[in-house]
DNA sequence: GTATATGCAAAGGTTTTGCACAGCC
DNA sequence: GGCTGTGCAAAACCTTTGCATATAC
């Protein structure tokens, strides 16, 4: 991945290497603010504009991409891990869906629009089972 | 409408009065910000917090329902108008499904999961018919 | 040495909150 | 008249941007 940047005529300075790494090892998904935290926690004087800017370059070159979440714009590491965030809205529990059975849902649109979805970048809210139980006792 | 405020010991303002109308008037969803431009524009002096708190309370009466669109969150009028918001990440072209096409994918969801979707609240991300192409002829 | 990256500071935008006053019921 | 709603002001966030300096290559 260094090489990425590197043929880019782009450099690997300590505070890029720093917020590759956080958010390599943060499984899942994760917000700037949140990479911001945590980058100057190992490396005091990191600037937010600096994890901005190093996300946004990250993921014009292809390693990372976002997706939307309730509480806003969460990074993840492109490719391989790729998969759906389904998060329930009554109590926040989250739950995936991987790209196989997501791709029963994009054949399903592609046989009644034009329109190629990409289900990973935004989350799909919903209820789980327990709150769907919860929630039929209380409105029903 | 105004009925389900009363029931709640909630009192119907002119503010309120002109945030219902602006959001009725207005086709589909719009963003809080652009709410509080319109209505100030015929009632100057209207405070963009009492949009703000008016939306949320709106919300929870269950008059409206808001969705994450690429912009930002949106709020639309809950209920028999909704549908799914598919946007397209290249060009910005908008498509709705309709919540009949949307429940084949809810049923395909349950097939797998025990989770209910609202296809409503989240937008799907994807390329439409015309910028498939033209992505198609990019990278292939 | 030079182009890129960073820190800093400031600004922009959205949303929330505390408080005193106004106004609906 | 009492309690709810509003305006105002301030603050809390998140994010972006301009510029001078530092530094990777």
């Amino acid at each position: 991945m260094l090489r990425s940047l590197r043929d880019r005529g782009l450099r690997m300075t300590p505070q890029r290497r720093a917020i590759v790494a956080e958010i390599m090892s943060a499984e899942g998904h994760i917000s700037p603010p949140a990479v911001a935290r945590r980058v100057q926690e190992r490396m005091p004087g990191v600037n937010a504009s600096t994890v901005y800017r190093t996300l946004a370059l990250l993921e014009g070159v292809g390693l990372l991409s976002h997706a939307h979440l309730e509480r806003g714009a969460e990074y993840h590491r492109a490719g391989e891990g790729d998969h759906v965030h389904m998060s329930c809205s009554r109590c926040g529990a989250e739950d995936d869906l991987s790209l196989e059975e997501a791709d029963a849902l994009r054949r399903l649109i592609e046989a009644h629009r034009d329109f190629l979805p990409d289900f990973t970048h935004f989350a799909i809210s919903g209820l789980c089972g327990d709150c769907r139980k919860a929630a039929g006792r209380v409105t029903a």
